[in-house]
DNA sequence: ACCTGATTCAGGATTTTCCTTATGAACTTT
DNA sequence: AAAGTTCATAAGGAAAATCCTGAATCAGGT
């Protein structure tokens, strides 16, 4: 029986290239892509994936968010991160929010392979360079983490990474299909909580959060 | 005969599946990749491939310096700029260095098939997207062609720096001495010629051209 | 002398944000 | 089980900021 797995990241020839490797073998088969973390979030519901395979930058709702809700869902669907970078706090957000694995994409096609063998055996999955990244962390245990300062609910990040994406109250409230005014109530929470009163600086937060790319729209 | 093609890309787990779906077509094949600009115009020189497809944001040396490279040793390589950002500084710069086509990575793997066809044939290559890009740029050629390289005014920059820090239009108006009013004008002509219409994206711009920085306060 | 662009500013219309309040659900604590 | 807490949702009205239009002044260049 092959093994269902579900791609997310929001470049299509990545996308496509990574299908191309993946089809070549025929123990797992790619059951459908999506181009950000809200669609993934949906087609792991309506799919049941053995495995996602989840970009950690994403527009719209980014890996991270994406993995927790997936995760709040199911306890079975596997969930490994790929990430361009392995900055220690992506890992930990991406490691508590439930994902199994974190591979970063400048690795080896068989490392990903062992990547997905290794979490669908039930354990997880570190790419070296992640490993040393964090042992590194732990040796120096002494810096506070960011994992600290960060008392945003879910949802409210959702909103920041909206908010940091340039997108307006409104614009927020239509893609998130929701009212202004719950958006005007998660901003204001969400500025008391992080004491910032600026969009400027909420980006910046965001930015450092690692919720949102310097990149250009 | 095959066209013999080269891969510039810092990631290795995208060049194995670009590698993977270009080289299910006979009529190409990868003969090399590289992970870094540097890298690339060794290779090209050493190889002389038919086709470069060239990442625009790598380490060490960049898709543009890269390109620039290998163009001033071999007017016969054609070069493909490949790219995360339909941001119109790149793809200027990236044609001005030399390439023959720019592409996203969002692109289908047909229309890359399309873009290597085109520059072989001596043309360029544009994605739609790159295209609008450029197109509207023209359309808006009397303010757009000059926001191009560098358009705001001492002044502007200035006042954009202040609101990348967080400060509101009345907090900016009362430390440069100026009536809040100047500030907005000052605001709407920086969000005019930059085409930014969020605080959120003129923070990112502000910290990519050094205006201000992530540090907290 | 004329034109362009930079800088300055105002009035009024429009939009957004801010503040308060509230409700039901889910989860925790007592 | 009852009470408290947090979260996500949202409305009404007040306050503030932004947007649009217009315009005066001044410096620099042709």
């Amino acid at each position: 029986m092959t093994l269902k797995i579900l791609i997310a990241d929001d470049h299509q020839l990545f996308r496509k290239g990574l299908i191309s490797l993946i089809n070549q073998n025929s123990d797992y088969e790619v059951i459908s892509e999506a181009s950000n973390g809200r669609i993934a979030v949906r087609l792991a519901k309506k799919l049941s994936p053995d495995i996602v395979i989840m970009d950690v930058n994403m527009p719209e709702l980014n890996g991270i968010d994406a993995t927790r809700l997936i995760r709040s869902d199911s306890a079975e669907i596997k969930i490994i991160a790929l990430s361009m970078y392995s900055d220690k706090r992506f890992i930990k957000e991406m490691l508590k929010s439930g994902s199994n694995g974190y591979v970063v994409k400048d690795c080896a096609f068989d490392e990903l392979l062992i990547a997905i063998k290794t979490v669908m055996a039930g354990n997880i999955y570190l790419s070296p360079d992640v490993t040393a990244s964090i042992v590194d962390d732990i040796t120096n245990s002494a810096t506070a983490s960011i994992s600290q300062a960060y008392p945003l609910s879910t949802r409210e990040r959702e909103v920041l990474q909206l908010i940091a994406e340039g997108n307006s109250t409104k614009e927020i409230a239509s893609s998130m299909c929701l009212s202004p005014k719950t958006i005007e109530s998660h901003r204001k929470n969400i500025m008391d909580k992080l004491e910032i009163h600026s969009v400027a600086e909420l980006t910046k937060f965001a930015i450092r959060e690692g919720l949102t790319s310097l990149d250009f729209e």
